[in-house]
DNA sequence: GCCTATAAGTAAGATAGACTTACTATCAGT
DNA sequence: ACTGATAGTAAGTCTATCTTACTTATAGGC
């Protein structure tokens, strides 16, 4: 017999957690007069990681389609960020890096993450935070399986 | 001295996490010809467990604005699986159903929840899994106090 | 009984963060 | 030299949200 869906599953609960903390982040760079929001900011600290990297790769890390890196690349590249530089071997391809004015955006941008980060732990403790966290990036590993099993599938 | 933002701290991987049980969730949806996409499956099952509900407890308890929420039900009125109907004690009022039709639409969106949890859970033991989901909970309720704070200090 | 503040819902319009499909330019293997 | 794949982009679409301003109704103080 069924019981009709929890509203409190962990499916809802991720993707409120995921909401409230994208709402905290924000309203703080807005406060800050950032002007950034997450998922540039998430694109930001990729390239900063991996810099120079082609733009299709960026995308692969990133789970999204190439089109959407372009997009984000392009806001990102207006504000001054970032630049795309070509590819001496490879005339289709472009390399994205951070321009020196990202630097101090970045940084600013660390602090709120971490403040966001710290609101959301409150009082757990470390251990069992520690142990969130781990769980989580299996999970992540779990689904990223899942859905490349699904695209090798499809072809 | 600082280190640049960590492109697997625990912001990006709920959002990733959440962003790809949404994807599976989606798609399986589509699979299975329900059209209805998962914000909308949030609506009604909270609407299941608590209908008749006025939409302003109903926007209250998803944590989205009262637009939002008059949105959701326009659809999901239009495909006949929620009723709007007046409050007799207070006419701006309205209480929101689910209708008949409903129902078996639910049963399938459950268990296609079930199907993308048990694809997240993948081969993580049920103590680490019940865990996750505590804190989960815990952490959800951390960021609603501090969205709950800033609200009554902008008063 | 009237006035005012507040509340419930909605209209209109904006935004972020994605997607798909179709195109151009280029490359790499036969 | 041809064919098929690859890198990036243009154009357009979609979901899930928001804010601001409006209408209608209620409720509390005087």
């Amino acid at each position: 017999m069924k019981r009709g869906i929890d509203p409190e599953n962990i499916s809802f609960l991720l993707f409120d957690i995921s909401r409230l903390m994208r709402g905290e982040f924000e309203q703080r760079v807005a406060e800050a007069g950032l002007g950034v929001t997450p998922a540039e900011a998430r694109v930001l600290a990729h390239v900063a990681r991996c810099q120079p990297i082609r733009q299709h790769l960026l995308a692969y890390r990133l789970g999204i389609a190439r089109m959407s890196i372009t997009t984000f690349i392009d806001r990102l590249e207006g504000a001054g960020l970032l630049e795309r530089v070509a590819d001496p071997e490879d005339r289709r391809a472009k390399f994205v890096s951070l321009t020196d004015d990202a630097f101090p955006i970045m940084s600013k941008l660390e602090d709120i993450g971490e403040a966001v980060r710290l609101a959301a732990r409150g009082a757990i403790p470390a251990e069992e935070w520690e142990l969130f966290r781990k769980t989580a990036l299996a999970v992540r590993g779990n689904l990223a399986a899942v859905r490349q099993q699904v695209k090798e599938m499809a072809q």
